[in-house]
DNA sequence: ACCATTCTAAAACGTCTATTCTAATTGGCA
DNA sequence: TGCCAATTAGAATAGACGTTTTAGAATGGT
């Protein structure tokens, strides 16, 4: 190394993730990364490739962090704790939070797919996710993971709690307290494996 | 009239549903709304103030149809029909489906919103939509209408659904059968109505 | 003190997009 | 038939954006 860098990756990434998180992914132009780092967008360019090389390594930094506060849990075969531990991770990474929980990869990345290395790195985040969620799944069950089975408990775990915080992620502010007594809820009255062998407990109208 | 017009509002905006559909919010360039109608991009202008205002009316447009399926359901104060409602619906209207319930309209509009009618349509929508809520949910308990239950409502017919459907949707093909049965279960196991004056029930773990 | 290297800095380029402009065409109606 | 507003038609414009280029400044070993 010959001159000491005024800027570093994380500068970039953290500017990227604080604009798509405040307006959305249009929001992080690279002029607007630039601007906010205090940089020119030209500096930009030494560290990152292209704007989906940003975009792609900040998603990945957000979703390793988000993978590492739950597999744990999933491991140990406790898909409520797992549900619940995204309430603190998002308290404590509220921007992060933001990014990753309210966008799609598919947007995010609909015009231009990241570099290769990082797509791979993805790649093997989404496995290891995956892979955790089997291990939960399989835990309470037999060893055969079925499709149903499957899609029920990334429901129960990561979408439908996704869901019940998405409003209070998007307004801003605190979790309100009655977030968690929802998704506690939610796994306290519908069990992580499919009722094999009989129709659903038919809902009481009226 | 003096011309007769060979392009119709209803064609544009049909091409649009279509083409966000297919390839997200992006791909629906003013230009390939024309292409896929066959007509030149000036020729929208003639209908269309902007392309805000394209996408403003196909998204009221779609929101619309979709409230007046689960609208009546509501006030009828059948939330769980209301919540297998959204199955049909999708399955008869793929392409709305799809441009309504994979897109949210922040990420739509976010650039530039839609001009001021079709913005007070939308609100109009939106509060017709909320009312059903509203109508739901107090007819379930006494008059008053909490930030919870309208929360636990809108997620146990809205959101959560949509969220067992995302996957498939956003794969295409048909909606498997197992979707069906985690709704069902979904509104069996978890009250419309917050438990009042308790904890939700624990869990039991392992 | 020099020099290769790494970086900042800012302007410039090329492409893509929404939008506008100008001209040609249509078809009912006086 | 000949007018005329509505429409088609497609090129032209202007701006934004990602990316590249060029120039200069800083650094640490030799």
């Amino acid at each position: 190394m010959v001159r000491t860098a005024r800027f570093s990756e994380e500068d970039f990434i953290e500017a990227t993730m604080a604009l798509v998180a405040e307006g959305g992914p249009a929001a992080a132009t690279m002029q607007a990364i630039a601007r906010r780092v205090g940089a020119p967008t030209g500096s930009i360019y030494h560290r990152f490739d292209s704007r989906s090389a940003v975009l792609g390594a900040a998603w990945n930094r957000a979703y390793a962090s988000f993978i590492k506060a739950l597999a744990p849990l999933l491991r140990k075969g406790r898909p409520r704790e797992a549900a619940l531990a995204i309430l603190p991770w998002s308290r404590e990474n509220e921007r992060r939070a933001r990014f990753l929980l309210l966008n799609e990869p598919v947007t995010l990345f609909e015009d231009t797919p990241p570099p290769a290395p990082l797509r791979e790195e993805l790649e093997r985040l989404e496995e290891e996710f995956d892979g955790a969620f089997r291990a939960c799944v399989s835990g309470c069950g037999d060893g055969v993971v079925r499709d149903e089975d499957l899609a029920r408990a990334k429901f129960l775990i990561f979408d439908a709690p996704i869901a019940i915080l998405r409003p209070h992620l998007m307004r801003g502010g605190a979790l309100p307290p009655f977030a968690e007594r929802m998704i506690a809820e939610l796994h306290a009255g519908m069990p992580l494996a499919a009722t094999r062998n009989r129709a659903a407990r038919p809902a009481v109208v009226a």
